[in-house]
DNA sequence: GGCAGGATAGTGTATATACACATGTGCATA
DNA sequence: TATGCACATGTGTATATACACTATCCTGCC
């Protein structure tokens, strides 16, 4: 409406909100020494072990080199397991022993924060919200590769 | 399915989402060398000039510092205006002749990624997605400023 | 066996982001 | 005047993000 409103960047708006919610996260995260995106690598190394790098960043919709940057604090803490590997070839990433111990202390943390984020802004915003950015993700990805 | 199903993390999917649509304006606003980032920069310095650092900041939702080292390379291509500023205070932020041209060539890329956005994703969801983000952001405001 | 081509993996560089810490500046009050 | 607090500003360091480029490796074909 009011079309002369002059339409808002949706790209602005969302990293806006993006970067509030990742700040609550990473200090709920931050006495396991922890950040948002390390802890969502763990919990996905845990439940999906043995991707490659590629595979991986596919998933978390993130760019491949992105991933091995966001990868290298975590592999240098030790928790990762560089599975055997075909050498050289993807190398199959899985959790370590203390990776998995990090990610079991971590849970908790996150666990409060999901529920602080819940609490603040409504159960019933938050599950509309994320359904929509579903949909919005499968939209674009739907779309075109270029 | 799943008795609990397993609540996903909010941040995550917001992040994820982010990354993409972030992706698509910066490729929309490469040919003027800008990315969403500054173009934002530039939008907000045009439509309220005269801020100080920490104020834009703050209505940018951006930690301060991070609004200075965003500010660097924009600065550095001269698109900015440091007011008078009294000496050190608070130096009226603006924008630039050459910075004002600038942000009128990549306005049109700009409004061809908020097309192809709302095209891909539905111009009715891309609505309700930015209610729902601003509803949001209000909701983490309005919460404990600790 | 050797080579061409596609896939996979890694590096260089630049921006984006924020916390911890240091610096500076001006006013109010003892 | 001294001084100390409140607020504004700047730097060091670390992670997050992605593009362009490079290197490596496997496989199919000759």
């Amino acid at each position: 409406m009011s079309r002369s409103g002059k339409p808002r960047c949706t790209c602005f708006l969302l990293r806006r909100l993006t970067r509030k919610v990742t700040q609550a996260y990473d200090q709920a995260l931050a006495p396991a020494g922890l950040t948002i995106t390390q802890y969502s690598l763990l919990a996905h190394l845990h439940r999906m072990p043995g991707l490659s790098a590629s595979a991986l960043a596919a998933h978390l919709g993130m760019d491949r080199t992105t991933l091995l940057r966001t990868l290298k604090p975590v592999a240098d803490a030790g928790w990762t397991r560089s599975g055997d590997g075909a050498r050289g070839r993807s190398a199959n990433l899985a959790l370590s022993r203390s990776g998995t111990a990090k990610l079991r202390q971590a849970r908790p943390l996150w666990e409060r924060a999901q529920a602080a984020i819940e609490s603040a802004i409504g159960s019933r915003r938050v599950a509309a919200l994320q359904a929509l950015v579903d949909e919005s993700l499968a939209a674009l990805r739907g779309q075109a590769h270029r």
